[in-house]
RNA sequence: GGGCGCAUAGCUCAGUUGGCUAGAGCACCAGCUCGACACGCUGGGGGUCACAGGUUCAAGUCCUGUUGCGCCCACCA
């Protein structure tokens, strides 16, 4: 191939087009569990098929794909797992309001089979979306293996898990009051709620004591005050505190205490707050004392517009410092009250809404029916006409809003399922604290630690259609067809046949066809709750449902029949026998839940359910536990503990060994991104314009432990190119028109027909001009040394004997010993900062590694040695070497350009490696060590570091000769002598120096165009020259460059002031350091010898920069 | 209210256990069509390391406080 008609740019686009179909089927991707080489796995924290993937997601998954194409290298066996999450609610609320914008629809008009089939619709189109989006992104995941949270075998596992916590009577159900979202209906979990102040009102509020408890001298009122009227109607209580004085005071030590360590500023206000605090004091303690005494005689109070009295109790959540000191208690409607209401079970709890919003049955009459706002009003107005309205004042109120519906939540009682966090919680604390578990950066594990320390229950049910349908049938009981599962009488019936319900329900679940272990059940006060396992589920439940419906008619027709006789009915008849139930007997009936589970419930399987559970598949005991987690900080919690709790559960062993945060990408205003706020960037723009290999590299340039991302992005128009920032205002439009051109242009929010017309204008970001750049200068040193590879000789510096070619260790110069000796180092610390997920140390690494050294200088070099017949080959042999192992340190994080030029290379040099400076250690060992002639670099080895090869002096030598070099070179650029001009130059420096310079003569040739005169200890200046003074490893090197054809003297002179009077300063400040007693005694010796060598180097400097003033 | 971070050049960020004149990329300035690369080469300018104290021979780095910003959690009759 004639490798001079290479392009002089880099085509990603080509490079990704070619290698990722080549790598698919190859199947390099895919690992098997019989495989022997040690497991190494990563499970891909699966995308929301919300939507399409962001910048975020992007930088996710390229940290894993890092790793994972790494360790692939390593010779591990290799697994990614990926799919997606069926992300319940998010997912129904998207699907929702598009089929409300489009087609005027709810979900009540499709019912739930048709809406649930519209999501899987929707599903199917995003996760196509997302997976050719990580496939773009090179990402390297086990595709055969693809996953959905959702799909049938993780609905058997999720079915598995709900089913063995329920047998273990770690999950309940229990009422709870939940973020009532009105217009969804369905409860939403607390993150999906967000708060936002409002302009309201705090109404006070009298209530009359019941006339039959007054007594004289005691108040005939109690005042109370809320921000919603309308809860009165469900009030049960109002509390006063038990001990107000007590109370009073513990505020009031808490004020001093603060006031104690308080600033002079927040004094003043502190003290202002002691004032109140004691003025409210003297005022309201005896009428609350008052009320505390006629709660303990079990005073009531007359309740407003119900005609209801409740009692007046003590409980420490009355503040005597807040309001009027009293509190309604509404245990339905408030969480706190609720808290109250389980402190004092007595006073019950009144639900008083609808699920759509409405006021339900336990109001009065006139109110029944009315919307929660309108409901205000009208008790307001009622309360007033009654005179027991006392103040209203304005009050800003921070309202909780449903992310998804934007409407203001309503707490809300309702049954709920719970699973008991005690101690699944603490085996996850104690998994990351036994460091079975290691988080990276350890600060997260703070956070995660003081959430699960709270052990708080965790509700696992949601009112949605879309999700896995908790496993569980409530058992009613149902007189003679009629369907109404009346409570009361259930509760009855069944508390009467207490010990009888289970046992009777277990046989006909035999009888049904289930196996004992697979159902279990759970009787409390209200219902009987059957859980059942069968994979089958729905249908095989409708099976037994009509069995023992039908059979329990059969019994009813067979008088003095037993049980053992059902064997000889089958289901067939027993379904027309069912009709005719007579309309006396009592049977059972099932229902089945309609709730779905929290998608955390699924994605806490992940790791596990991935690989086979609940069967113990060969990847379950190859893979499992996986190697390494990686994801946002944001689900540290939800997410991640509840894996760890899960995996220990369900398997008995922690999920992952490691898990590591990644930080987040921000847009230019430090704003996370999202796709709801509009600052979301498709990686596809960036992979369209710059390239995967640049996303990548840019992404992990970018990833250090300490910050997250800020990301200014612009768009692009599609007319002219030019590029203008996103802001707040332009990022949520569907058409922007371009700052130059004027021309419209379309964006990710264009819906309308005439918008969508328009050309799509793409969001970028300067930021990856850094990896683009970079994957074209290394497409260029490729490029020169394809071209110059010509006749290079494989067999070359063969060990074996008699090998033809030209190369020896002794045929290594200076410089090859140097990059073999770099190359060493960088394979060290490049492999080093990955597996600490330090990606941008390596990247920075790679970046100057390869550029400033490999390309800069080594590349350079060899330019003068080609054409030197004896020098060419090993020069070709070093060129070659140095790039294979180049491109593989670089091939997790560019992996296309790096298989490109890999393929290119394999054509002119099949093998590459060169002999070892040593003999590696024998052992098994993991790291690769020469390429050998893989056939992708994906299995190629990964570089193991030749240590032997590390030689500081080498290094430093060759600084000795880059500092020459530069000094040379600077002398040129300060002097304006033309680039083409050929100058000459001396050096006076120690004879090893001279020695070493000497043979670089080319390269000075080649880098500087200046050719050095005069080398070595006499080596004089020339008449007229611009002078540099350097420090070798052997001493001081003074540079001379004669200028006598070019000499500026005004401008050097004024340089050399400049840097005289920079070199007196530090002297100084040395002198003076070393002058100090203190330092010269406290210091380590080696810090005080090291400042008395930089004096004595810096002084010599000085001189010769005055010698040269002087000769100007 | 509790917790966790962040603040370094115009912009985006490095700066490992305190120790040479605080670095990079982009942007900026000057000069370069030399056979890998103008997405490039060579050189240059640019920083009171947010502010105030403290510890130390020595502080961008450690401690305390202040200010500003971000995130998480809790709560708000």
């Amino acid at each position: 191939m004639d490798f001079k008609s290479l392009a002089s740019q880099y085509d990603h686009a080509a490079a990704q087009k070619r290698w990722y179909p080549f790598w698919e089927s190859r199947g390099y991707f895919h690992a098997e569990a019989n495989d022997p080489r040690p497991p190494f796995t990563i499970v891909i924290p699966p995308p929301n098929v919300t939507g399409a993937l962001h910048l975020g997601h992007a930088l996710n998954n390229t940290l894993q794909d890092i790793l994972i194409r790494m360790k692939r290298m390593q010779g591990f066996n290799t697994l990614w797992m990926p799919g997606t999450d069926h992300a319940g609610i998010a997912t129904q609320a998207v699907v929702e309001r598009r089929l409300f914008e489009e087609e005027k629809k709810t979900r009540h008009d499709l019912g739930r089979e048709g809406l649930v089939a519209r999501i899987w619709k929707w599903k199917d189109q995003y996760e196509a979306r997302i997976l050719s989006q990580l496939k773009q992104m090179g990402c390297s995941c086990d595709w055969a293996r693809t996953q959905f949270t959702f799909n049938e075998h993780n609905s058997r596992a999720v079915r598995e898990w709900f089913f063995h916590l329920f047998k273990d009577g770690k999950v309940y159900r229990g009422k709870r009051l939940v973020n009532w979202d009105t217009f969804l209906q369905t409860a939403v979990s607390d993150d999906e709620v967000f708060h936002e102040p409002v302009k309201g009102h705090f109404w006070h509020f009298k209530y009359p004591v019941a006339a039959k408890d007054r007594r004289p001298g005691e108040p005939e009122f109690v005042t109370i005050a809320t921000t919603r009227p309308e809860t009165m109607l469900g009030d049960t209580a109002v509390a006063v505190h038990p001990d107000p004085a007590a109370a009073f005071d513990k505020v009031g030590a808490e004020l001093r205490e603060k006031l104690l360590q308080a600033t002079v500023k927040e004094k003043a206000e502190l003290e202002e707050q002691m004032t109140l605090l004691l003025d409210r004091r003297a005022k309201v303690l005896p009428q609350l004392e008052q009320l505390r005494d006629m709660a303990k005689r079990g005073v009531q109070l007359e309740l407003p517009l119900t005609g209801r009295t409740i009692p007046l109790i003590t409980d420490e959540w009355a503040k005597p410092e807040l309001g009027s000191g009293a509190v309604k208690i509404t245990p339905a409607h408030d969480a706190n009250d609720y808290e109250v209401w389980q402190r004092h079970p007595e006073i019950g709890a009144i639900n008083i809404l609808n699920p759509d919003g409405t006021l339900n049955e336990n109001v009065p009459q006139q109110y029944r029916g009315l919307v929660v706002r309108k409901a205000r009003e009208a008790v307001v107005a009622d309360m007033e006409a009654a005179g027991v309205l006392v103040e209203v004042e304005d009050r800003e109120i921070d309202l909780a809003h449903s992310d998804r519906s934007k409407t203001p939540i309503e707490p809300y009682l309702a049954d709920q399922w719970f699973v008991k966090m005690d101690e699944l919680a603490q085996s996850a604390m104690d998994a990351v604290t036994s460091g079975r578990v290691k988080i990276t950066p350890e600060r997260y594990a703070k956070g995660y630690l003081d959430w699960l320390n709270e052990k708080r229950d965790w509700p696992i049910g949601r009112q949605l259609w879309w999700g896995h349908r908790i496993p569980v049938w409530r058992v009613s009981l149902n007189y003679g067809g009629s369907i109404t599962a009346d409570r009361n009488t259930v509760a009855e019936t069944l508390k009467r046949s207490q010990e009888e319900a289970p046992s009777q329900l277990r046989k006909y679940l035999l009888a049904g066809g289930l196996k004992e272990e697979e159902f279990a059940m759970q009787l409390d006060d209200e219902m009987l709750y059957c859980c059942i396992l069968n994979p089958l589920g729905d249908q095989a439940l409708s099976a037994v449902s009509q069995y023992w419906n039908a059979l329990e008619s059969a019994i009813e027709s067979r008088t003095g029949s037993d049980m053992a006789s059902i064997d000889e009915f089958n289901l067939g008849e027993f379904a027309t026998a069912a009709a005719s139930i007579p309309s006396r007997k009592v049977i059972f009936r099932m229902d089945r839940e309609d709730d779905v589970l929290d998608t955390w419930f699924s994605s806490a399987l992940w790791p596990h359910s991935t690989l086979g559970w609940p069967d113990e598949t060969p990847e379950l005991k190859k893979f499992y536990p996986t190697s390494v987690l990686i994801t946002s900080r944001d689900i540290i919690t939800l997410w991640v503990a509840r894996m760890v709790l899960a995996g220990l559960y369900n398997v008995g062993d922690v999920p992952f060994h490691e898990v590591y945060i990644t930080p987040k990408i921000l847009d230019g205003y430090g704003e996370t991104m999202s796709k709801s706020k509009g600052n979301g960037v498709d990686p596809l723009d960036i992979i369209e314009k710059f390239g995967a290999d640049a996303l990548r590299f840019g992404l992990a340039h970018l990833t250090t432990d300490t910050q997250d991302v800020k990301l200014p992005v612009d768009f692009e128009c599609p007319h002219c190119g030019t590029q203008f920032a996103q802001t707040k205002k332009n990022r949520q439009l569907p058409r922007i028109e371009c700052e130059k051109c004027g021309k419209p242009f379309s964006t990710q929010w264009a819906e309308k027909p005439e918008d969508k017309a328009l050309p799509r204008g793409a969001v970028v970001s300067e930021r990856f001009e850094l990896g683009r750049n970079f994957a074209n200068k290394l497409w260029n040193a490729a490029r020169f040394s394809l071209i110059n590879l010509e006749g290079y000789d494989a067999s070359a510096g063969s060990t074996a004997p008699g090998s033809a070619g030209g190369f020896s260790e002794n045929d290594l110069l200076l410089e090859d010993r140097w990059l073999l000796s770099r190359l060493a180092t960088v394979t060290q610390q490049v492999t080093d900062t990955l597996e600490r997920y330090r990606y941008a140390d390596a990247a920075r690494t790679l970046y100057d590694f390869a550029w400033n050294e490999f390309c800069s200088f080594y590349v350079e070099m060899t330019k003068a040695r080609f054409s030197v017949p004896d020098q060419r080959q090993t020069a070709q042999r070093v060129l070659a070497h140095g790039l294979d192992v180049l491109m593989r340190l670089l091939h997790p994080m560019m992996p296309f350009l790096t298989e490109e030029v890999w393929q290119l290379l394999g054509q002119v040099a099949p093998t590459r490696d060169l002999p070892a400076a040593v003999e590696p250690v024998p052992g098994p060992s993991l790291k690769g060590t020469g390429s050998g002639a893989a056939e992708s670099i994906c299995i190629a080895p990964w570089p193991a570091a030749d240590t032997a090869r590390q030689n500081a002096t080498i290094e430093q030598q060759f600084a000795d000769f880059q500092a020459v070099l530069g000094a040379v070179r600077e002398i040129r650029q300060t002097q304006n002598i033309a680039q083409r001009e050929e100058i000459t130059f001396s050096v006076r420096c120690d004879g090893a120096t001279a020695d070493l310079l000497r043979p670089m003569q080319p390269y000075f040739t080649q880098m500087a165009r200046a050719t050095a005169t005069n080398l070595g200890q006499n080596a004089g200046a020339p008449d007229v020259a611009a002078s540099r003074t350097l420090t070798g490893r052997q001493g001081q090197i003074e540079v001379h460059v004669d200028v006598s054809r070019f000499i500026d003297t005004k401008a050097e002179r004024k340089r050399l002031e400049k840097e005289r009077d920079n070199f007196l300063k530090q002297i100084g400040s040395i002198e003076s350091k070393l002058a100090n007693k203190n330092f010269v005694e406290k210091a380590p010796a080696e810090v005080v010898d090291q400042q008395r060598a930089k004096l004595d180097e810096l002084r010599g400097q000085l001189a010769s920069i005055e010698a040269a003033l002087k000769r100007l």
